[in-house]
DNA sequence: CGTCTGGTTGATCTAGATCAACAGGAGTGG
DNA sequence: CCACTCCTGTTGATCTAGATCAACCAGACG
């Protein structure tokens, strides 16, 4: 689907299917478009600030989303990156916290955003919404738990093949010219602020890394000339 | 309560009032009691490994136990610590992927093993116990992904002083010659792990830290000489 | 007593940060 | 069409936090 084609009923939605919702019926969907809010976000709007609290969660329909936190001395770094069919801020609702992090849109967007009372009354009765969040908190940690472990142990260089790893999984992988290929959703500035290091070092790093013939770097193209010893660089042999 | 004081009950279990299954009826309890297996754990034991199939999920009634990750070049790394009233091993069974790291016993510890098979009938028929556990994810990650953002923009120095002031907060303040304590829990080599960091580099900073009286420390004791100094540099102003 | 384990200290090394300059688009506006 | 600026990424020179390696010390403990 392209991003023009956004369905503002989420009886229609196109990535209904992977979202909170998927089980609802019409009925119960009814609820939430009462009160939603739908539209097109550009790169840099925010959904959320770091410190706010929540007054509701927002469903991705496409685009990305990234949660940007920001440290007292104004060191940012990218926690997360939440794509379609993710509901973003979730946490902070349910556990009646102040949002941990940002919600900074990267890329063209398509949100909507879902009232606080309708999701209560949502999880009241219907017990199947609160067990599609257990599941999806589970899988954010389990994301989340790994990149750390990755990051207490690891040199730039490991999290930086991991952090492609991850993308060459859910980003899907593409054969083009016979090598595997990933696009990077994201510029490499933030990509660096996902790994706690430096735009620079990310530059040299990529340098060195054709130079040892693991990886060919075209602007956001990346194609693994090596893939086996990447994976087992980026710890995945586990 | 003494670490001689085990009800190896549920119903009369001192801290089944922390745990998912505070809200559960005698009638309820008792289905885990069936197949329940609870011993006392000594340091170094080890409750399941990383990469591990969960079976069930272990309930601490008392103790401590840290979750280790190693990586493939064999660096180690605490993830979390899980004291009393804590259910670990739950995301590994809930979405029924490997274990992705290790429950490493580190002080003496009586623990529970509850069955899987117990588990999902009561998830199945008991709903308050599946909100627990969601309640329960959320927290666990809010509480990790706050350390993953400190580990990405901060020093060592902020790194330490956060967990510091972790411990403070549950492990309770407590006053003694006018100066808050804190008894570290665990022993320093492991705290350099929790924050990625190697030992030697922890016992200069501590002396550093004494230095610029933010901190006085004898052996596991360590009283705050100046809160407000630690607070800042912990980034906890923001 | 020796042996272990946890912690300290010193000397040295290095990955990666920092600072600074620069280069190639992509707009934008005249 | 060119001139301008913004923005992302590159490269070089230098600096430093923290790792590494190695010796050593104190208390615990059989």
């Amino acid at each position: 689907m392209t991003s023009s084609d956004h369905s503002h009923k989420c009886a229609t939605c196109p990535t209904r299917h992977k979202t909170e919702w998927r089980d609802l019926t019409e009925q119960e969907l009814e609820l939430i478009e009462l009160t939603k809010k739908s539209r097109i976000y550009e790169p840099g709007e925010t959904l959320y600030h770091q410190g706010d609290n929540a007054d509701g969660v927002f469903c991705i329909q496409s685009g990305l989303v990234g949660a940007r936190f920001i440290d007292v001395d104004g060191n940012s770094a990218l926690l997360r990156l939440n794509g379609e069919g993710k509901t973003v801020g979730y946490r902070a609702f349910l556990s009646r916290q102040p949002q941990g992090s940002s919600a900074e849109v990267l890329t063209p967007s398509f949100i909507c955003h879902i009232d606080g009372d309708a999701l209560s009354k949502l999880l009241a009765n219907s017990p199947q919404v609160g067990e599609r969040f257990l599941q999806h908190a589970i899988e954010d940690m389990n994301d989340t738990e790994s990149q750390f472990g990755v990051s207490l142990t690891g040199s730039v260089k490991v999290k930086f093949l991991h952090t492609l790893m991850v993308f060459y999984r859910q980003h899907g992988s593409r054969c083009e010219d016979g090598l595997e290929t990933i696009d990077l959703p994201i510029k490499r500035s933030d990509i660096a602020e996902m790994i706690g290091a430096r735009p620079e070092s990310i530059s040299r790093l990529v340098r060195s890394l054709q130079d040892e013939e693991l990886l060919k770097f075209d602007g956001r193209k990346v194609s693994f000339t090596n893939m086996e010893a990447v994976m087992q660089e980026a710890g995945l042999t586990a």
